[in-house]
DNA sequence: CAACTTAGTTAACAGTTTTTACTAATCAGC
DNA sequence: GCTGATTAGTAAAAACTGTTAACTAAGTTG
């Protein structure tokens, strides 16, 4: 049945070793600790084919043999993770507010990071300022003696599912800018898998891929931030992340929820963002762009029209979800972005939004359950290196 | 680079062999007339690996051999086509308003067809119903000597993802339906692959599988009916309908679009369908449900109200499309459903709505073309068919 | 009509997973 | 402690895939 790993058109033995190899990486990166046998019996490979690719696998820097199983009688198996010790992918959020740099391993821990709260100026300067900050963070001793598989960079604006190129970021004020073209033309930095996505799907995939327990079927991310975006992610071994044909997937504080509403920045009226984004707060509240916005809140938090500035923000935001839930229909949620600092002012009255106006379809499921990022820092740029590790994986 | 046609696990021989079968009919239906050269140049396999498949499909009744080209030197190449005179699928939609069958070809061709304009009652009495005019259909002559590939049912609610059951359809009063079950216990139905989905999904497959044209990168059809419904198609060679978790990908008429609106009938206020949908424009202009609404609103259409109601309700489903558009960004939208029948009266307002309020983002990209069909009469039905045969194309 | 060009087929080949048989390691029971 | 049962993992042969390279087929062009 399809899925998400097929070749862009027809498929050679090269491609069957390869689909293979990365599902079985796949498989023990979502339930670690599984032995050969049982990768065996979950894929359908036979031991032989497993036994290899292990082997393979094992050599290049990927998985590594980990204690004896003991259960019941028969030769026990020998448990496999992930390699944490060997590669790591390198991961870089331009945001409005500054650039943030991770390096992490295949288990998606953040090895090194970086960050610099200065708000980038022009493609060209930003690019120079990354990539110094780029190999200061490969010089951290944590990285030493490991192979690095790539480069993901995420940037606040939505890029064209037919090449690695930003095209349109208003907060920003770029405009068509090839930004991984202008990164290659810097000194000292690495090769491999070099890639650029969307600030909400780059989020989301590290959070869908790395997920921290038994992996949902879906997710939607929803980042809360300046704007409001949103990014999904489903598929099993193969997470596809869905762009759309202009790479406007998730573009959700666009999406009219009060018709002749407020005006937006976009040029159109009663936009989501209009109701709770991080731009239409500062401007209700009046907060410099440098301030901060949850401390401004915090401090006329006694203000009876601040208090319903954010509630009416929260309702906003559980309508988000609720719409989003009866279009897109994941298996989970997650709301991050730096909104999330504004805690349960913002989100109890999106929650108690969200759960009293399910209908019937929704009351007849089980619930969905949602998932907080409070401190999404760093939540991006994991997500662009996690994309990293996934391409990595198929074409190694 | 991941897309659609992945097995569950991990891929055999067998599975490369399905892939590049599938690959090659689906080339020869998006283009009809290459030669097997120009398959070799599009897929990229081995002119002597797409000769050998391309003579097992024609034997096996998928493939025909047409004129030959003549371009320039060289020795020409011999046309092919889906071959449309040896297999059929059948199709049935279980509507609010009746039953209606078709059975169509590999070229999408409609060779038959029955329709039957009662409500169905019961689960079980409609299983018996649909049984008999399927075998009344099958005696159709224009379906002798002809295989069936199998049955594709679609009915009007959401179907489980995870299995073909009917979860919910208010508009019949059914729930939990397993109408696959019910119909495999009437006799002298076809073997073959047997499908359920829901009515949106099953249309926009159709419309994309069969589309006439220069396909689209992908589509969004919404089915403006009783209800608001949208299916969404994406997918070079194997077009993946998203179903989510539960099956509530594209229940958009239950999106809020005017918080505090009108009480929907799904417990919650303000959902697109109390402005436009059969059920509400039904209520407001007090049409009993065995009259045409369509001849309702004719009869009455120089009064001033009327005319207020579909002008609004038109400029609901172009704030719908625009919020769709938002959020999954299809490469076009297609428009059908019984409300067509409106026309203009309802049409022009919802494209001047979609035209006049896109924003910065949507400007900046070329404008996403709309289709509207008329008469959807057997969409959901021939999409059903449809469905069957990608499924028996892989299968095969 | 010979040279050229492109389409399509054939047989040997390389690379993949599977099959089958085997070895390795642990537990249970005597 | 030994034997047998059971499960994990490996090795070599077998089966099957698409590819390669050489060939035949069928037109056009000079």
């Amino acid at each position: 049945m399809p899925n998400s790993f097929t070749p862009q058109v027809a498929g050679d033995l090269n491609y069957l070793k390869s689909l293979n190899r990365s599902t079985i990486l796949s498989t023990v990166r979502r339930s670690p600790g599984l032995s050969r046998a049982d990768i065996a019996l979950q894929t359908g490979l036979t031991k032989a084919t497993v036994g290899s690719v292990v082997q393979a696998l094992s050599e290049g820097g990927w998985l590594r043999e980990g204690e004896l199983h003991a259960r019941g009688g028969g030769r026990p198996g020998r448990a496999l993770y992930l390699d944490g010790d060997r590669h790591y992918m390198l991961g870089a959020e331009v945001g409005v507010k500054g650039l943030r740099l991770v390096a992490c391993n295949l288990v998606g821990e953040i090895l090194a990071s970086l960050h610099q709260e200065v708000s980038p100026t022009t493609p060209e300067a930003t690019a120079t300022r990354l990539a110094q900050l780029l190999v200061q963070l490969r010089q951290n001793p944590a990285l030493a003696g490991r192979s690095c598989l790539g480069l993901g960079v995420s940037v606040p604006g939505p890029v064209s599912p037919s090449a690695p190129i930003l095209r349109l970021a208003p907060n920003l004020g770029w405009e068509d800018v090839d930004f991984l073209a202008l990164l290659r033309e810097q000194p000292d930095l690495p090769g491999g898998v070099w890639l650029l996505d969307n600030e909400a799907n780059a989020a989301a995939f590290g959070e869908f891929y790395f997920f921290d327990g038994v992996p949902p079927e879906s997710i939607a991310y929803i980042s809360a931030d300046i704007g409001i975006g949103c990014g999904v992610v489903s598929g099993e071994h193969f997470p596809v992340v869905p762009r759309g044909y202009q790479g406007l997937v998730g573009e959700i504080g666009h999406t009219v929820i009060q018709p002749g509403g407020a005006f937006c920045h976009c040029g159109n009226r009663g936009c989501a963002e209009t109701l709770v984004s991080g731009w239409a707060l500062r401007e209700a509240l009046n907060v410099e762009p440098e301030a901060s916005l949850s401390a401004a809140v915090q401090a006329r938090a006694d203000e009876e029209a601040v208090q319903a500035l954010i509630q009416r923000a929260g309702e906003a935001l559980g309508l988000l979800m609720l719409n989003l839930h009866h279009t897109l229909n994941p298996s989970m949620l997650i709301l991050g972005g730096s909104l999330m600092r504004l805690e349960a002012r913002l989100i109890e009255p999106a929650l108690a939004y969200f759960h009293d106006h399910q209908n019937d379809l929704l009351r007849k499921s089980q619930s969905v359950p949602i998932k907080i990022i409070e401190d999404s820092t760093f939540t991006a740029a994991r997500g662009a290196a996690a994309q990293v590790m996934a391409r990595a994986a198929i074409e190694v």
